[in-house]
DNA sequence: TTCCCGGCGAGACGTCTCGTCTCGTACGCT
DNA sequence: AGCGTACGAGACGAGACGTCTCGCCGGGAA
């Protein structure tokens, strides 16, 4: 069961080079704001970072996951900037609906910075595509940020503000899922407005019976 | 304005050919259900259907615009057989949420079905990426069915079941939503007992106001 | 310090698919 | 009957793939 997968010997992974690895980070996060990520090749990337085409085969299996593992990179250090690691958790005021109403419009205005929408397009769709990178897509980007919106609506269960027998699982998705359905497939404007009556219509059927 | 795109010359559709039209859909079906979406080329497909490349270029601009129209093809030809056109509205029994799970039971069961996980995933990721693409797969595929969903809730509205004041549109992201975002992202397992909570938890929101 | 192992940059290599093109053929209007 | 155009077939160059083979270099072991 543990033997070395028949498929290729390892390389030794602690003999690599740090250097390389962050070059080829920039240069696939650079030619993939540039030029778009379908005309972004692994043998642009490895040019552009000034590295053997082997030394991207040898440690990634595609360019997807060459991506991401350099999207994952930037939001580490840009997150390791900002100081603590609860940084990205949904602020408690006491109002819920203002709350979820602050986090939802910020995500709006994310999807619609091409910024971030074109590559989390390409990472997204590569992932939906591909079971072994969609796990990592989700467990590595999307999950941590789902885990927010539980303990909110968690914390919102225990000041009596949600009914206590609702499944915040099941909530979050109800507040994430019509969000990335109107991104993904593009069918009408995301707008504050529209996060705004999103949150409305969740939170009544969230509300303790009475 | 309306001169012919200097692109290119535009060949006469009068003249097409029936029975190439129908072998590459039939072939490029055959392909991406053998050996996968990925692996499907458009050489493939023309090698399979006995046609030259030419007459796949002339008439498509990428593989997934040809497997878009062979599903499309696919999707009218069963829709004929089965007679009416209305085939597919959701029933009205009476009982809204009991309608809801029917439906949503139905979808959790396609979505679990490799013969329509596999082409669909890859046409809504070929969509995610190319907005040209996007556009094509929302409009033919993806509102007509939506367009179920607002007529059914808006019968519920007229018999008194559904708050008036409710945006049918955005209660039916509340139900499709959360199901796409499962089914996409490959979270947690699409189960008929998810479909129930979802339309009960919905439902609840949804309800006019005492 | 010396030695040596393995990752490194570089790029040649064969393969594959792309999209364009150019044949000669065959089909359907006029 | 004749004419035009889509058709089947496949050659073609471009470009990316993934593998490979070079020396080179750097760091842990002797």
């Amino acid at each position: 069961m543990s033997e070395p997968r028949p498929t290729k010997a390892a390389p030794d992974a602690s003999r690599r080079s740090e250097r390389s690895r962050r070059a080829i980070f920039d240069a696939a996060l650079a030619l993939v704001s540039e030029t778009g990520y379908a005309k972004t090749t692994i043998e642009g990337i490895a040019a552009r970072a000034g590295v053997g085409k082997q030394t991207i085969y040898r440690w990634w299996p595609s360019k997807a996951a060459v991506l991401l593992d350099a999207f994952l990179d930037l939001a580490a250090r840009a997150n390791e900037a900002l100081g603590g690691d609860a940084r990205s958790e949904i602020p408690d005021t006491g109002d819920l609906a203002a709350d979820l109403k602050y986090v939802l419009r910020a995500t709006v205005d994310e999807m619609n910075d091409p910024a971030f929408d074109a590559p989390t397009r390409a990472l997204a769709a590569e992932g939906i595509v591909d079971p072994e990178l969609g796990a990592r897509f989700t467990e590595a980007l999307l999950e941590p940020q789902l885990g927010y919106y539980v303990r909110r609506i968690q914390a919102a269960q225990a000041a009596g503000d949600v009914d206590p027998d609702a499944d915040p699982r099941l909530a979050l998705e109800l507040l994430v899922g019509p969000l990335h359905h109107r991104w993904l497939h593009r069918t009408l404007p995301l707008t504050h407005a529209y996060a705004d009556d999103l949150v409305d219509l969740v939170l009544r059927g969230l509300a303790p019976r009475a």
